[in-house]
DNA sequence: TGTCAACTTGACACGATGTCAAGTTATCCA
DNA sequence: TGGATAACTTGACATCGTGTCAAGTTGACA
């Protein structure tokens, strides 16, 4: 260990990590392992499966990029408008790093209860935020009218999704910045009243 | 052939269908052959492969559903309004009719070429439903200013996906009418003036 | 009677994941 | 100095699902 200036599990999460991003491969197992230098072998020495070193990766995504930084700044939105703007800012901005682990972790077999279960505690964590955002609307009154809570958060954490995102800013060629602002002005419309 | 009433392959598609349709598993090939009361090998002399059946399956159920028929509806509409909203319970009413396959299809491995053509094929199809009726909006100059026709096309086409009736109506529980209330107010406050 | 289509059984190749066993190499430490 | 240990290597193998191939059966129809 200690020696060669990081460690290989850092190297294979790296590795994992721009091959995954690059986009166009399959990346199976056999793909890391010659991409990192070493055996598909000594991949399993570090990660038990497929599903876990996926699992790894986003988790090492989220540490490099600081994804606590990012949603910090949500928390501490003085409005429930700005708080929405701030977690519209910090998830769809989020998006387009983790893009690339994500289709893989979706793209893992429905029997993979691993990867179904990482990728659904995301969503959740999404959902909290969303629900988070919701709360501070309502709380200032700005919450539409016949709208409950829930359904505002299920709406709000629908147009947040990934797959929202894939649909406009990679197959409809949208920028990361108009994304952004149409998703901001599609949650007004969709949660607050006008006033 | 003539005798069995209805035909093998008839069958085979019917089968499939409700096998996806039941949802739980993952549907190998031996799983709708022994539900079909055929050997897997029976399956490969009507279909050549999984995604050729699934392809199939698709086809079936958009002539036992007369999906045609459906849409002929909202081309006939009079107002840009009314075919924005016909066009909406049409396709959004149809979703959950190919749901199942629609899962199966995007599951298959990114290598599968008929698959994601396939997929593809379905996705572009409803791209030019959602264009047609911008078109309609905008010749009744209703169309939100600001908003191109490719853009306006991509924000609805981006709310009608399968992706966000699996969200709202298979995850969130929303019932298929709030559904398609919900896509129908969401649209107009993303495409239309208020005027 | 013979032919043909629809089917059956059984074996096998392939590609990917994951496992197992046995060997190598470098480092650290007593 | 010598031996344990961690980090790797090579190579073989099991499993699962798809898809292929070959040879046999069955029933209808001419």
């Amino acid at each position: 260990m200690s020696s060669d200036q990081i460690s290989t599990k850092t190297r294979i999460l790296d590795v994992t990590w721009n091959l995954l991003e690059s986009g166009d491969k399959s990346v199976r197992m056999s793909d890391i392992a010659k991409a990192v230098g070493i055996s598909r072998q000594a991949l399993y020495l570090h990660f038990p499966s497929r599903a876990e070193l996926l699992v790894a990766t986003t988790r090492h995504i989220d540490s490099v990029k600081d994804v606590d930084a990012r949603l910090a700044r949500s928390r501490s939105a003085q409005t429930g408008v700005a708080r929405l703007h701030a977690f519209i800012d910090a998830w769809g901005g989020y998006i387009p790093e983790i893009h690339g682990v994500s289709v893989a972790l979706r793209a893992m077999p429905d029997s993979d209860q691993d990867a179904a279960d990482a990728w659904t505690d995301r969503m959740t964590a999404v959902r909290h935020g969303c629900a988070a955002a919701v709360v501070a609307l309502a709380r200032d009154g700005r919450l539409k009218e016949g709208l409950t809570e829930t359904q505002a958060t299920d709406l709000l954490w629908t147009l947040l999704s990934v797959e929202n995102w894939e649909r406009l800013v990679r197959d409809s060629g949208w920028s990361q910045n108009s994304y952004q602002a149409m998703i901001k002005q599609l949650s007004e419309a969709a949660l607050m009243t006008d006033g």
